[in-house]
DNA sequence: GTTGAGGAATGAATCGTTTCAGCAATCCCG
DNA sequence: CGGGATTGCTGAAACGATTCATTCCTCAAC
């Protein structure tokens, strides 16, 4: 059934190896021969066998890349970059959810080991990092995406969330807001506390700012909207004059219940900001102010980090890189009222 | 470096097959020789290769899935179902993104057929399917998703499109609405036309109805608020009074440019529905009408149709199978003005 | 004590590609 | 025109897991 290179050398009447060649360097074959080889190939219609390729080269050529939501259109940019830089050197992403869950974050890594992948992206569910070591120490590289390694055993590429969470609480400062909820969680996952981490300093460093906490469930459109509606039941007089959420989904939640029935004005009442700068950010009524992070450069960068230091492993001298990209504040509609809409 | 069953075997002094007799039919195996090859394997850290496995296997445990547009929620939720089902039978989904490029979506049907998927389930392009066929020719079965097979060489799950369209439109008769606008595009892509047609025959069916067609360059919130911004330019008796949008990517886009500086008012002016019922449809600020699809179950069908096929496949006996759900309309505030939120 | 049945373990063959040492033919140049 | 270099091609070995015909043991039955 299945076609072999050595039925496309037989009817070429040549050996394997020529074909072989032919496949992967045609300069080292004769033209008329390679014409041959190649007609050969499209009568028998032979497509070559990628895992009898892999297991003589001993690695894939593929990217394991885990994410913590693809719903949350912020990763599938940052899968986008990776999958650019993976192209340009013949390589693919393979793409796993993790969906804020250790299984499936565990099989997902077991599925890309047993693939042996040229290496793993992950934005990992905790800090509790033993299982990448002992997967890095296998010899598959780990790069760490939109998360920084505390230390010097695994390369990261991230974006100082500290300073994004500053970022943002300064600029409602600015815009003369200074009762601030933070809407986010859960806890354990490490963006959400940095961020929370820089808006506490921005609140420090502002005279008569205060800062309080509505904890989150998850970081969904859903979660926010059940912080949105606790807020905006409340008196008046007890409602902040600005949110800040850990992330865009929130955000768009918690504008749908603040503007529910007309209750609360945005930005008049409340400013709102948000984080990541989605797509569906701008595009939201009142376009949503935020935190923008370069999502695709994130994974382009990540796959760069992934490739060099793969390439460096089998000399032995392993690199470990740290790359920290500074996070944007993008003002709209949402943060300031007159704010003319996002240029294209 | 890399550690075999050969040196699992010897580590646990016994042959090879007994090691991979532990790994599949541990029931054939003395209970005391399993423990010590598990032993030997925890020990020495292996990790079975897949590119073996796959080779002397003579396929993958993967399915390909190419979609039009990952950013599109819709197609997540496919992928999302997809994966489901293909977790029960301990298959792996191979997520390829065309983004409406037919380059593309080539390069991910050649990278899967050099993989051996076990089959490919794909939103095609274009209508020009014998690509497919030869694909299919050559022993992978292929499952058209979201589109719906014209004749018998091809398993597809779909939904009916044109009723979907009429569904909408009608529903824009029942509140009142005669002038309607549809905004979609290109009109390449089978969904769009089928949606249209739909919409036509609502048309046709409500006297004094009509209909005008916005051609978009693609379905994304941008080409949604361009059209949409055309449409706010117009003199207020030149606007439609009930705008039918392809996807809700794009009506989402209209949305935000009708509401702009306050110019039009939706639903009061102009009734807005949208086509997919994506989670952030419910989440804007004025929720927003839309055609749900079953996108999960559709995935999951998907793949439950390969299967079957690619089981039969080998008794010959090859058995297309055509699947046809039925749209749902969903009626949330952008067409009707007192409109409750939706529960949740 | 012999036979047979059945459980447990063996190890060579296999999947399809790539690699590489080696062979033959051709070419260049003194 | 002989010797070294170059070019084009060959075919066996290797990658690592799985399979399966075969061997080895044990124990029960007669």
């Amino acid at each position: 059934m299945a076609v072999s290179v050595r039925d496309v050398a037989a009817a070429a009447s040549v050996s394997v190896g020529t074909v072989s060649n032919v496949l992967n360097r045609p300069d080292k074959v004769s033209p008329a021969t390679v014409e041959r080889v190649h007609a050969a190939i499209q009568e028998l219609g032979f497509v070559r066998n990628d895992a009898a390729r892999q297991l003589r080269a001993g690695r894939s050529r593929s990217i394991g890349l885990v994410v913590l939501d693809v719903r949350n259109p912020f990763f599938t940019d940052v899968a986008r970059g990776a999958e650019d830089r993976a192209a340009e050197d013949g390589m693919t992403i393979l793409l796993g959810n993790s969906d804020e869950n250790a299984d499936r974050e565990g099989s997902y890594l077991d599925l890309f080991e047993e693939q042996r992948v040229r290496g793993v992206l992950i934005t990992p569910l905790t800090d509790d990092l033993p299982r990448l070591e002992r997967l890095q120490g296998r010899g598959t590289p780990v790069v760490l995406v939109d998360r920084e390694a505390a230390d010097r055993r695994f390369s990261s590429v991230a974006v100082d969330d500290v300073v994004g969470g500053e970022l943002a609480v300064r600029h409602l400062a600015e815009v003369g807001r200074r009762r601030i909820a933070f809407v986010g969680g859960p806890m354990a996952i490490r963006q959400v506390t940095d961020r929370l981490e820089g808006a506490r300093r921005a609140v420090a460093a502002t005279p008569g700012m205060t800062i309080e906490v509505v904890e989150t469930e998850s970081l969904t459109v859903l979660a926010g909207r059940a912080a949105g509606a606790g807020i905006r039941e409340r008196v008046a007089s007890d409602r902040p004059d600005a949110i800040f959420a850990a992330n865009d989904l929130l955000a768009m939640g918690v504008l749908q219940a603040l503007m529910m029935q007309g209750t609360v004005r945005v930005p008049e009442d409340i400013a709102l900001i948000g984080y990541d700068d989605i797509d569906f950010a701008s595009a939201a009524v009142v376009p949503l102010s935020s935190i923008r992070q370069p999502a695709a450069l994130i994974g382009y960068t990540a796959v760069d980090l992934l490739l060099k230091e793969a390439g460096e492993a089998e000399d032995g001298g392993r690199e470990r890189e740290r790359v920290i990209f500074q996070p944007e504040l993008v003002v709209r509609g949402s943060t300031v009222a007159d704010s003319a809409s996002s240029p294209p």
